[in-house]
DNA sequence: CGCAGATACTTTGCATGCAAAATATTTCTT
DNA sequence: AAGAAATATTTTGCATGCAAAGTATCTGCG
């Protein structure tokens, strides 16, 4: 076998068990966000600027600032948001101050939405085998991966 | 801070990292790929395709075998393959046998790729800057995570 | 002031992904 | 062998994702 089809094998790709696992695990949310109403990226904004909330964050909650945070682009945020104003868990209201940008907030219902949510990643870390002292150091290796990319992403 | 609160953290959540993970490294794939004409899940779909020649495996290679290999849906892999099929670097060939099946072979297009494919995660591996010694470790976890999923998904 | 460049969003075009339903074939059962 | 159950694909409906182009607004500079 040749260097090249070494370096071409399928389960040498970080990037392939990336995309797998990350599937695999989003596909587990699925039933429990069904339940709830809400997608995996619609739960995932809603952690944002639930924790904001938290935070008594008082910065404006705009477009790009929850695409930063999630890492989307803006243009996969926008009909997201719109699809979340439609379910009637957000309000977007074009700001005062500064015309181009959206202010996101939350509604009531999104609010009473968090307490059964926080029961999803519960009811989740107990089911799948991930044999436990994997998860810590799996977080923390993704963290310091997602670092290095964001560097490499800016550099260019 | 309550304790549901803390639950819900974004920066808590495996899902989130690895969801987020995956786009940025696929989102590094795009440049070189485009130069290929290919796509990031067309390019993984090939890397299972050159991986079985190469281990001169005789088997047919169904859509059901290339959605398990790849983990991905039946319903994504059929227009994944009619779109490479109309980029010349398939074949798809209603099954003589058994009726229902289809086979998927390499096109000679698809074999000359192959030599300027493994230059890319060649490029890739050398560019991010994740730490180097991570690599091995985060595979093999990720790896174990992905066999227990898989493992819980057949149990339910 | 007036306008070139930067910003914040939105829109467009295309390719995924997946659940669920529909089709076509084969295999099993009685 | 006829019908039921299982399989392999495809189709449908909906929600992402992202690059690139378009729109509206703001900022800085002369």
């Amino acid at each position: 076998m040749s260097f090249d089809d070494d370096l071409l094998k399928l389960d040498h790709q970080l990037c392939f068990r990336l995309y797998a696992a990350s599937r695999m695990v989003t596909k587990l949310y699925h039933e429990p966000l069904q339940t709830l109403g809400i997608t995996y990226p619609q739960y995932v904004a809603l952690l944002a600027l639930w924790q904001w909330e938290i935070e008594n964050d008082e910065q404006p909650k705009t477009v790009t600032r929850i695409a930063q945070r999630l890492l989307l682009d803006a243009g996969t945020v926008t009909p997201l948001l719109r699809r979340m104003e439609e379910a009637g868990l957000v309000t977007r209201k074009r700001a005062g101050g500064d015309g181009r940008e959206v202010h996101i907030a939350l509604t009531r219902k999104a609010r009473a939405l968090k307490k059964r949510a926080a029961a999803v990643p519960m009811s989740l870390l107990c089911m799948p085998g991930l044999p436990g002292q994997d998860l810590p150091v799996l977080l923390e290796t993704l963290t310091r991966l997602l670092h290095a990319l964001s560097a490499a992403q800016t550099t260019e």
